[in-house]
RNA sequence: GCCCAGAUAGCUCAGUCGGUAGAGCAGAGGAUUGAAAAUCCUCGUGUCGGUGGUUCGAUUCCGCCUCUGGGCA
């Protein structure tokens, strides 16, 4: 965005960020089809393969419509991360910009959309087995413990992350662990030649009114649920090498069928949860989208939407016009 | 109709031996570097159902009324 340079040749991105169940995919689809574009998916939920209705991916006729790169390509028993998604994306975008094409970039995972403007510090990637000792750890010493631990190799980093945050502790640990230099010490390696050469234009679409999203919410829940969300999540239940544990099933939707299918929870408290769970999602997201810099955003209530996001882009001659 | 138990934050409830009240959830705001649809932080004034009485003072005690459960008829 911002970091353009003389020299550099015009290299378009587009992306389209946004919370949960605005609309995101439904613009994109059109999108592709007046203009010059391929899309790549961002999020982190779409790309597991036998999580389509929960993840609300779009259906085999809009894929053949819509064809979408990195999507539907993982298994649940898997792990993907920021990292993974980088070096993907900068693959899937290279590739179409040689066939002529503009990459169009949707989905709602902001930390992934970062990843990509910002670059990432050189740091190791998760190592399960540290992780597991550093987890036995945890439930010898506290998590106040390692947070403890922590500060005398990383004072930093310590201050930084609350002692309430496991996930922030145990990464932080198992950098240090990993290479014996601290985290703050490989952020502070990170450069700005990590930044790929692409020109990033990001815009948004929300809706003017949160209570309309709720609503919004609820209802695409409940077609999840009509359109059998349970069996979905029931033929993954029956695999006996995936867990409540793996981030795949810790998302939206799938951790409350999850629950109810083990009987925790009753079906209209794994109904309410799911819809909860959605909003303070979609909540997430548009906290990053408000200090989002050069950000354009769109009223995803807007009837005249397609028309407005068009216009916009043809007036910042993003795309060279053909059709 | 009678008896009993409730009525307190949007919801579920705790509490005040009489000095106008606080948790969980929801909600809002924020953070976010290989799990990110994750993980975490911050934010709690509400005619304490209504009305009379006792009292310096009532959400708290007493009476009546209304409503909601449950029981007996």
């Amino acid at each position: 965005m911002g970091q353009s340079s003389a020299i550099k040749p015009s290299r378009p991105v587009l992306c389209l960020a946004g919370p949960t169940a605005v609309g995101k995919t439904a613009l994109a689809v059109e999108l592709v089809q007046r203009l010059p574009l391929q899309i790549i998916n961002v999020d982190s939920a779409q790309i597991y393969r036998g999580m389509d209705i929960g993840t609300g991916k779009p259906d085999q006729a809009t894929l053949a419509r819509a064809p979408h790169r990195l999507i539907d390509f993982l298994d649940p028993a898997q792990s993907y991360s920021a990292a993974s998604f980088r070096t993907d994306a900068i693959r899937e975008i290279t590739d179409i910009l040689q066939n002529g094409k503009i990459p169009l970039l949707v989905g709602g995972t902001m930390l992934y959309f970062k990843a990509l403007r910002d670059g990432l510090a050189p740091l190791p990637a998760a190592d399960p087995r540290l992780r597991q000792q550093i987890e036995l750890e945890a439930d010898q010493i506290g998590w106040a413990g390692i947070h403890r631990r922590l500060a005398e190799v990383d004072p930093a980093a310590a201050q930084r992350i609350h002692p309430n945050d496991p996930q922030r502790l145990q990464r932080a640990l198992e950098v240090y662990l990993l290479t014996g230099k601290s985290l703050s010490h490989w952020h502070r390696q990170q450069g700005v030649d990590g930044q790929p050469p692409f020109d990033l234009h990001f815009f948004s679409i929300q809706p003017g009114l949160r209570s309309v999203l709720h609503e919004k919410i609820s209802k695409r829940f409940d077609k999840m649920l009509k359109a059998g969300l349970l069996a979905e999540v029931e033929m993954l239940y029956r695999r006996p090498d995936l867990h409540a544990g793996l981030p795949a099933l810790r998302s939206v939707g799938y951790r409350q069928v999850w629950q109810y299918l083990g009987g925790e929870i009753s079906y209209d408290e794994m109904r309410e949860r799911g819809i909860i769970a959605t909003r303070q999602l979609a909540k997430r997201q548009i906290t990053w989208l408000r200090s989002w810099p050069n950000l354009r955003n769109y009223d995803s209530d807007n009837p005249q939407l397609l028309d407005q996001v068009l216009k916009s882009l043809e007036a910042a001659a993003i795309v060279g016009l053909s059709g």
